[in-house]
DNA sequence: TTAAATTTTAAAAATTCATTTAAATTTCTT
DNA sequence: AAGAAATTTAAATGAATTTTTAAAATTTAA
């Protein structure tokens, strides 16, 4: 594996193939699932030859857990990270809307895929990432617990904003094709209407959370 | 094709076998998706063999095409109808969520299916289905503005109001596989889970709509 | 410069899969 | 019972895919 290129000299050559095959795999993957993407599509998109692939990832299986793995901890790992930071509750709010809109805007494939494939296999893997533990004992379950301690907010079980939060950033994402078609708006027009979102989202989940 | 069986002298009839075998084919295609369902797998489910799905159904696109489009309608068509009845609005925000849960609950792969063929695919038949004028013009978009003209709620795109409640109600369904491994739910204690948005969502809709 | 590591090229073997066909059998209708 | 429709069986075809192998070409490092 070649790691360091002279860059002063050849600037033509191939950056490291390896990365190369996973970055177009990565894609074709996102765009059609597993069973979908041919590796034929993904050899020909990473601009390489299928014994390459072989030679690198033993086979399309081995190629994908490692891209799905990758994708899983981008997706929900992100969300996770913000939700944990040390800042005040609602600020927080407002900071992990407009951030992980961002995100997700950026990478509109990746929630329908991860989802989707979560889905149909058997996700072994869950069983190696720690997870449960990791939100369950998180700074930001403690925040919501002591906030309504205090009486500064309704009481609430993390999971279910959680799952709300992330249902009203993701979902007009993974539903675009829909939304888009039945609202007829462009691209551009769709673009902001999801960042118009960044607005409502936290507003609704604020005034959810007022106190009675 | 036989239609209708002597009920009284023979039960053990086959039921219609088209349907027998679209049942299924909606089946096997709900948990694999298009690539991953196998013919065979199909024919197996359904209790024929290959060689009779084709005297049916010419090939597998065209019985997959039925299946996604009654599928496709039935997701999205439940929840528009729900929208566009004659009802007070906070009690439609209500009933529709309670509604829409249980349906989800009761059909919980399709969510994820629907999604995720509606990004593979071209879609040409959205086309076909004029769902744009159906929802710009419904009884609901009316609503909302006349509402907010009378300074009932706040003024909000019904698409928003839309998108907000499908996510708040779908995500977590297609999100159970990794939801329910971080909580540590088992299958009935998540079905709780569903069960208590239906407080939740209603409630931070409701709270988010209260006119200043 | 040479030996080892990497990459490409080519190809073929093995497998899986959707589809087609034809013939045989069963079930339904009249 | 006769003819039509439905269903099964089995086989074959052909295309697509994955996997494997072997050798040539290139690059890298000692």
């Amino acid at each position: 594996m070649q790691k360091e290129v002279d860059e002063g000299v050849k600037n033509k050559l191939p950056l490291d193939t390896e990365q190369k095959i996973k970055a177009a795999a990565k894609e074709v993957f996102l765009r059609k699932g597993f069973h979908g993407a041919k590796v034929k599509d993904i050899a020909e998109a990473a601009g390489v030859n299928i014994a390459l692939m072989n030679y690198y990832f033993r086979s399309k299986e081995q190629l994908f857990e490692q891209i799905f793995l990758e994708t899983f901890i981008s997706f929900f790992g992100k969300i996770t990270t913000l939700f944990n930071e040390e800042t005040p509750l609602e600020v927080k709010i407002w900071k992990v809307v407009d951030q992980y809109t961002d995100f997700v805007i950026e990478n509109p494939l990746l929630p329908v895929f991860v989802l989707s494939e979560m889905q149909k296999n058997e996700l072994t893997f869950f069983k190696q990432l720690d997870v449960a533990s990791i939100f369950k004992t998180s700074f930001f379950a403690r925040q919501l617990r002591e906030e309504a301690a205090l009486g500064n907010i309704r009481a609430i079980d993390p999971l279910h904003l959680l799952a709300t939060m992330m249902g009203s950033i993701v979902f007009p994402v993974v539903a675009r094709p829909m939304l888009q078609h039945i609202s007829g708006m462009g691209q551009e027009q769709y673009k902001e209407f999801l960042i118009e979102r960044k607005q409502i989202t936290p507003r609704m989940i604020m005034a959810y959370l007022k106190p009675d």
